[in-house]
RNA sequence: GGGCCCUUCGUCUAUCGGUUAGGACGCCAGGUUUUCAACCUGGAAAGAGGGGUUCGAUUCCCCUAGGGCCUGCCA
């Protein structure tokens, strides 16, 4: 069976850590077993949904790096919904229903004072075609829900094994509003049945969704994908992420200076029994992603391992990956190697680039140690120039350890720390490094 | 209120009843002639609590506590 998978954002808000998380996992398991990953976007709700975000989600996904082999906007669809609305009511399983939004929620009020569970008492079944036409007669349009069987349905999710969501006590969904508008449910199995989705991998929330939709793909003849829900993730304090997703959208990182290696390393391994690992290909990851591995609890999103892991991903990363976006700072070949493996953000890099080719003041703080090693800066410096230098200089002035070179770093950069010097040393160049062992801005 | 799921080092997790409870990240110490990073070596660090079942429970069952999710004319 061929491995075809979706992911489906609604366009009514940016993407974040939680959504990319599903996304890429599903990306992972299409490439993982040479299927498709389809792009379907959500946007039944022509009201909230949005052009902008829609862009926005695209754009994020290809900085990503999830690349889809189609995509497909529910808002071109409606005919397909609308022939399954028909089926579904020629099959009975979809009643017109009239209660107000408020009558609704004083049902469900009265219902948990009781102790019972707010589920939909299907008084709508109940009406004769009188009734409906005189409410209709009175200004009311129907909403549309789809009639449960109120029984267990269960499936083997891939995720969190045998599961099973009892009907009964779940509403009947409404699966069109009373403005005509298609709510997620249906329209969802109608494309995941049109496009053969073979898998579908979504958050936990949708548990009893799943229950839900099982029976519609019966009652719509199609077949029921496989199924897995991953746990959410959570802060650090272990609260719902939901709360704080602002800070935590895709393009807030973009903007803070995160590699997209960075964010789908750690989203790929999170919750799972792999170790969290610096990995700049994603084809890499989708080879070893497998459900067995999931956990089943929700897992800690942390901002400061996501920063670390950039580091890390910046540490490792060639001169060819990163050309195009450091040609405006200034950064060439030989001072990406000597400073990648001590910045956290790609734009340390620049800044290292201004310290080295730019104007400094340099920190003297042993004078007679900085004139000395002036004096002792050869002409030309080459890959052994420091080591040549640190060793006359402590020959010559005895000093060693931190009291020899923290004098010439601050003298040289300005700074307490930074890249290796061995490495600095000969980008900076013998005129501009005695002025700065000289004390001299240069 | 009801339902579902979850709970092992700080974090992510391994363990299919018998293990010195393992690994990864982080942390600490030492090393690598300074800092940061990297690397090497070593170290500290965990079964939420209480009952059962069993010769034996981290593992199976129940209760409690804590957390997540659902309970929409949202997705």
């Amino acid at each position: 069976m061929t491995t075809t998978v979706r992911f489906a954002p609604s366009p009514t808000g940016k993407l974040h850590v939680g959504n990319v998380r599903a996304a890429l996992w599903n990306w992972l398991l299409a490439r993982r077993h040479g299927g498709a990953f389809i792009l379907r976007i959500d946007d039944t709700d022509l009201e909230r949904s949005t052009k902008d975000y829609e862009d926005a989600i695209k754009r994020d996904l290809e900085w990503l790096g999830l690349n889809w082999d189609d995509t497909v906007n529910q808002s071109s669809r409606f005919e397909q919904y609308e022939d399954a609305r028909n089926r579904l009511i020629d099959a009975g399983l979809l009643y017109p229903c009239y209660e107000t939004a408020e009558e609704l929620e004083r049902k469900r009020k009265l219902q948990r004072a009781r102790g019972l569970p707010p589920v939909y008492d299907r008084a709508a079944l109940n009406l004769t075609d009188a009734d409906r036409k005189s409410l209709e007669e009175g200004g009311r349009r129907p909403h549309w829900r789809f009639k449960l069987s109120q029984s267990a349905v269960s499936w083997t999710d891939l995720i969190r094994g045998e599961t099973t969501v009892d009907t009964a006590s779940v509403s009947d969904p409404v699966l069109i509003r009373g403005d005509g508008m298609f709510l997620y449910t249906l329209p969802s199995c109608v494309d995941d049945i049109d496009l053969k989705i073979s898998h579908v991998m979504r958050g936990e929330d949708h548990v009893t969704n799943t229950g839900v939709q099982i029976e519609i793909f019966k009652a719509l003849g199609g077949e029921a994908p496989n199924f897995a829900h991953h746990s959410l993730l959570v802060g650090k304090d272990g609260e719902g992420l939901s709360k704080r997703l602002g800070s935590l959208s895709i393009e807030a990182m973009r903007e803070a200076g995160i590699e997209p290696a960075a964010i789908t390393s750690l989203l790929a391994k999170l919750g799972t029994a792999d170790p969290v690992a610096p990995v700049r290909n994603l084809s890499n990851l989708a080879e070893s992603f497998d459900f067995d591995r999931v956990g089943r609890a929700p897992a800690r999103f942390s901002m400061d391992e996501l920063e670390s892991l950039n580091g890390k991903i910046l540490h490792e990363t060639p001169f060819n990956e990163v050309a195009d976006r450091l040609s405006g700072a200034g950064v060439d070949e030989a001072l990406w190697l000597a400073v990648r493996g001590n910045i956290a953000k790609l734009d340390d890099a620049g800044e290292w680039a201004g310290v080295v080719n730019g104007e400094i003041e340099p920190v003297i703080e042993n004078k007679e140690l900085t004139d000395a090693a002036a004096a002792l800066t050869p002409d030309q410096l080459g890959a052994d120039s420091w080591a040549e230098l640190t060793a006359a200089l402590k020959e010559k002035t005895g000093a060693k350890g931190k009291a020899l070179f923290m004098p010439l770093r601050l003298a040289l950069t300005g700074r307490k720390s930074g890249p290796e010097m061995a490495a600095l040393f000969p980008l900076l160049g013998a005129e501009k490094a005695r002025a700065r062992l000289s004390g001299t801005r240069a």
